[in-house]
DNA sequence: CCTACCGATCGGTAGG
DNA sequence: CCTACCGATCGGTAGG
């Protein structure tokens, strides 16, 4: 929103601040925010510490930049995975996109918990800004879903996609975690196995949230 | 395991580790270990930051102690909770039980997960340990389940496990959050709602795990 | 974007 | 369990 200013002194256009942000966002996720110096982040990006104090003028800047950035990301995102899976029976078809999404960069499912954990109160408003109001659309496909009758009855909408969220956001972060809470699962190979988890997840899901076909009234369009 | 060694000259027996552990507990829980120093943890209990480093020798030997002190109440309440809930349709009941424990002490959960977060390899190692062979008896409670027909054939047994406690663990230490999240959860009463997360959670694990009762063969003894 | 520098706080030690 | 003290590093500023 906010136009960003470009510095003419500079030989390069600032994309010197996405090269931070994207630093910072690693950092952050691997090490956590309180784990994570200014120096630490200026060296990985070859700068000095108060070249970087020049970009953010302090810690909590960054952070907050980097809140913004991954948020930011989302916003479009999500609308582009919404879009691309026609959600008729197929709400999981949603839920796998995003768990595909954050596999691919797992950083920022690390950052977002991290955040929750110890920036509640920022994290908040950032959601009930940038989250909410797709939450709110596949929440109301839920309930058309259900009035249609293929989604079950005893479904709680609000509370399912909270659960999905914990659960899709808590499994792409600890992903390579499983073998050590659970004899048999990724003791061999590791690709196997989280396949495996993947698709126990989506099957949770979906039975939970769908009523077995048998029991669904004739299927009509739309 | 080890003699805990008593001080002689110290006025009170060593419960001051205790007292000190419950306190470290609490901080880095809320603030990360990271965002924890050993002045705040001393000042807490009312000593001098060199008399802490007497009952642990680092930093790190606190964070090893507070989490073995957190391994070893699991141990004994995680067989309390299973013996508790006879296991035979209600293997939820023990998911239950597990989420009602952590409820009691949100500290623990948030714990586990910063710990998972920044300090992998240290927890592997203690759930490898402690936590793995209890998670063993659930899944073999499951796979009994479905050779009696009870339990779904689909389900995924060391699968599932693990994503009930990621999604037990993720619940507790997030509750207080849904409503940024979700619009309508906790926008009113808290505790309504919180309820209604809950029991959306066990539902979810219910119909996922479970037949339907239709569909199960006549129920026997044993 | 840099060098030079600041006070504060960090984890930890000496020594009793 | 304390006082006294350590070098290192922290986030941040001055000034160019």
């Amino acid at each position: 929103m906010k136009p960003r200013q470009t510095d003419e002194r500079t030989t390069e256009p600032t994309d010197m601040r996405e090269r931070l942000l994207a630093v910072a966002t690693a950092l952050f996720a691997e090490r956590g925010f309180h784990g994570t110096s200014l120096q630490a982040v200026a060296e990985a990006v070859g700068i000095r510490k108060p070249s970087l104090l020049y970009h953010f003028p302090s810690k909590g800047a960054l952070r907050q930049g980097v809140l913004e950035a991954m948020l930011a990301h989302w916003r479009a995102d999500i609308a582009a995975v919404l879009a691309r899976s026609r959600v008729r029976d197929q709400l999981t078809d949603v839920l796998a996109a995003m768990i595909g999404y954050f596999r691919e960069t797992p950083h920022r499912a690390r950052l977002l918990l991290r955040e929750a954990l110890d920036n509640r109160e920022g994290l908040e408003a950032l959601f009930r800004q940038h989250l909410k109001p797709w939450t709110g659309l596949l929440i109301e496909h839920i309930r058309r879903g259900q009035a249609h009758g293929v989604v079950r009855e005893d479904a709680r909408p609000e509370a399912f996609i909270l659960q999905m969220i914990v659960l899709g956001v808590g499994y792409v972060a600890f992903a390579d975690l499983g073998g050590a809470i659970v004899p048999g699962v990724m003791d061999a190979t590791a690709d196997r196995d989280t396949d495996t988890n993947l698709a126990e997840l989506l099957r949770i899901a979906h039975v939970s949230l769908y009523r077995p076909r048998a029991e669904r009234p004739a299927e009509e369009d739309r």
